[in-house]
DNA sequence: ACTTATGGTGGAAACGTTTCCAGTTTTTGG
DNA sequence: CCAAAAACTGGAAACGTTTCCACCATAAGT
C-alpha cells in the first residue's frame, strides 16, 4: 500500500502539503497541486481512512446490527437504513446477531469498537437495562424494534400489540371463533406483545384463550416449513378443529399455505389465514394474503434518519415518529362464515 | 472514550503493560493482570479498532459490495457470505453499488479504504480490465457473478447461458414454440448469457428468434410489476399470441403470475412460465414456479471460503468450483401442449 | 559468590494521517 | 522602494495502538 509519504517523496513536496491537497484544506500553490495529483495518479494513492478517523473523530461509518440478513424482512429493512445512510454519504458497517443475548452484545461489541459515528441496533435478547448502558458509550444510539427506558438516543418500534389485536379482530369479525396463533420464538421481542394483542381480541370478543392453540416456530423459514408442518398437524387434529390461523409473519403463513395446499386444505374456504408484516410476498401468493402491514421500509429510513439527525448531518431530515402503526390489508385469504 | 492511557494510569502500570495483558502476550505478573483488569473493568475500556488495524497489518473486516440489500436474491447471497465469515471470525463491511459503473468505482474505492483483510465484489457495469486491475491493489479479492481474465484472485460464477438454456429447452420439449422472454437490465452481467442461453435453444429447435418477443425489465421488483404488466401487455396482444414465458428471474416470474390472474390468464393453462433461480418464493408460489436453480447460498459461501483460504484463515475448507451449474426444478408452471 | 537464564517491566518507535505553528516567499498598497 | 499583508510551505505533535529493545530484578546453575 502507498502512503502519503510515498507521494509526498515522488512530489517532492512535504507530506503537509500532499495532506492539503487531498482535502483540498489551506492554501496549495498550482505547481505543487499538479505534481501531487500527478504523484498521487502514478502511485494510485488513496487515504487510509483508519489513520484518517484516528485523528479525526469521525469514521464515516454507521454500525447496524440486526438477526440475519437471508430474509426478506431484513432485507427490507436494511434497504431503508442504507438508502439513507448512504445519500448522507455514510457507509454501513453490518454485523448479525442470532437470536441469542450473548451474540448480541460481542456483536455489539465489535461494532462499537470500529468507532462508528453512529449505531443502529435491533436487540431481542439484551435487556432494557443493559442497552440503556451500551447507548452511553456511543453517542448517536438507535434502537429498532422496541421502546426502551433510558435509552440514550432514539426508538423507532411498532405497535406489535394492536396490529395482532386488529388481526384477530378481523378474524373474529368475520365470525371465526377457533382461532389459532403461529407464535416467533419469546425471544423476539415481537413475541410477547403479539401473544398479548391476539389474546386480547379474544377475550375481548368473549372468546376463550387457549394455550394449546398457540404453538411457536422458528423464524426462519427453512425451519418454519417444518414447524409450521408439525403444529399444524396437531392443531388440524383437534375437535373441532380450528377454522383460522394468525401467523406471526408472512413467511410463515406463506408456508402455512403451502402446507395446506399439499394437505387439500383449501385457504380461505376450508381455514382462513392472517399474516403480518406485508412483506412484497403477501401480495404475490394466491390467493393473496390478508395481513397486517408493517411499514418496514419506512421504519429503516426512519431509523436511519434519526442517527443522521443525531449525527448533525446536513441532510437530515425532520423527526419521524417513534412508533409506527399497524394497518389491516384485506386480500384473499380471509373467509366471512356462518 | 477511554484509551489505553487511560487504564495504564489508573492501574499503575505501563501502556506496554496493558496492552500485553489485554493481547495475552508477552509475560505479566499475576498483580499486574489483576490490577489491570480492575482498571479496565471500571473503566469499560475496549480497545480502538482503528488503531489495532493501523499498526497490525489486518483489520478483521471483508469488503463486500453487492447491487441492493432489499431483495430475496441479495439476502440470500449475504446470508451465505456472512455466515462463513462470522464462523471465521471476521465481520463484514458492506456497501452498495446500484446499477452503475461509477457506483461501483465509488463503492469499491471507499471499500478498499479501509483496509479490508479481503474483498468480495459482484461488479456488473466494470469492465473486466479494471476489475483485474482492481484485484492487484487488494490481495484476497473474489469476484461474483463472472469469470474474468487476468484477475488476481478468485472467481465464483454461474453458468447462466446453460441455465437459460435448459429452461427454454424445457418448454421446447414440452411443446412450446411461441416462447417470449422476459430479461434483465443488459448492465446486469448475467443479462447477455441468458439472452443467449434462450436464443440458442430456439435455434437448435428450429424456431425463428425473434427480439420482439424479448423485453427488459427493471431487477426491482416494485418496477418489475410495472414494466412487466406493461410489457405483457405487448406480449399478450401479438397474434398468434406466446405460449410461454421464460423470466430472468423468480421474481419476475412472480409478478408475471400476479399480473395474468389479474387479466385472467390462467398459469400454466394459457401461459406456462419458467423462472430463474429457484428462491424460496418459488416454492411458495400456487402454482409451484418451475425454475432454474442457481444455488444462491452455496455461491455466496463459495465466495466467502475462497477469500479465507486466501487469507489463510486456520479455518479454510478446501477448493470449491468456480462455477456452479444449474438444474432445472419442475413444479406446476409448465403444461406439455399438444 | 559469579555468571547465566528467566520473568517482568517501561520507554520509544512505528503505523498513516491531520493540523497547528512558525517560517519563508510573494503580493499588495502606499 | 518599504512595510505589511497574504499566500504558501514544512516540521512536528497528536490520534491509540503494538512491539522491539533495554533494563532490572530474581532465580537457577556452577
Amino acid at each position: 500500500m502507498t502512503s502519503i509519504k510515498d507521494v509526498s517523496r515522488l512530489a517532492g513536496v512535504s507530506i503537509a502539503t500532499v495532506s492539503r491537497v487531498v482535502n483540498g484544506s489551506g492554501p496549495v500553490s498550482e505547481r505543487a497541486v499538479e505534481k501531487v495529483e500527478r504523484a498521487i495518479e502514478m502511485l494510485g494513492y488513496a487515504p487510509n481512512a483508519q489513520a484518517q478517523s484516528l485523528i479525526k473523530k469521525r469514521s464515516g461509518c454507521v454500525g447496524v446490527m440486526v438477526h440475519r440478513l437471508g430474509n426478506n424482512y431484513y432485507a427490507e429493512l436494511l434497504n431503508g437504513i442504507e438508502a439513507e445512510i448512504k445519500a448522507a454519504g455514510y457507509h454501513l458497517l453490518v454485523s448479525t446477531s442470532f437470536f441469542s443475548a450473548d451474540a448480541e452484545r460481542d456483536c455489539l461489541r465489535f461494532l462499537m469498537q470500529r468507532q462508528p459515528d453512529a449505531m443502529i441496533v435491533e436487540p431481542h435478547g439484551l435487556a432494557d437495562h443493559e442497552i440503556a448502558e451500551l447507548s452511553r458509550r456511543q453517542s448517536p444510539f438507535v434502537v429498532l424494534g422496541r421502546q426502551v427506558d433510558g435509552v440514550n438516543g432514539h426508538c423507532v418500534s411498532f405497535a406489535n400489540e394492536q396490529g395482532a389485536y386488529l388481526a384477530t379482530r378481523h378474524l373474529i369479525e368475520c365470525g371465526h371463533r377457533r382461532i389459532a396463533h403461529l407464535a416467533s420464538p419469546t425471544i423476539t421481542t415481537s413475541s410477547a406483545p403479539r401473544r398479548a394483542g391476539y389474546r386480547r381480541a379474544l377475550e375481548e370478543a368473549g372468546i376463550v384463550y387457549r394455550p394449546d392453540w398457540v404453538v411457536e416456530a422458528d423464524f426462519t423459514e427453512e425451519a418454519a416449513y417444518f414447524i409450521v408442518d408439525q403444529a399444524l398437524e396437531t392443531l388440524l387434529a383437534t375437535e373441532p378443529g380450528i377454522t383460522a390461523l394468525f401467523t406471526t409473519n408472512d413467511n410463515m403463513a406463506a408456508a402455512a399455505m403451502k402446507i395446506m395446499r399439499e394437505r387439500d386444505i383449501s385457504v380461505p374456504e376450508d381455514i382462513s389465514i392472517v399474516g403480518f408484516d406485508d412483506l412484497e410476498i403477501a401480495s404475490l401468493l394466491y390467493p393473496g394474503l390478508t395481513t397486517v402491514r408493517q411499514p418496514v421500509l419506512e421504519m429503516g429510513q426512519a431509523a436511519a434518519h434519526a442517527a443522521l439527525r443525531a449525527m448533525g448531518a446536513e441532510r437530515a431530515p425532520e423527526q419521524q415518529p417513534g412508533q409506527f402503526e399497524p394497518r389491516l390489508i384485506r386480500r384473499g385469504t380471509v373467509k366471512t362464515i356462518q
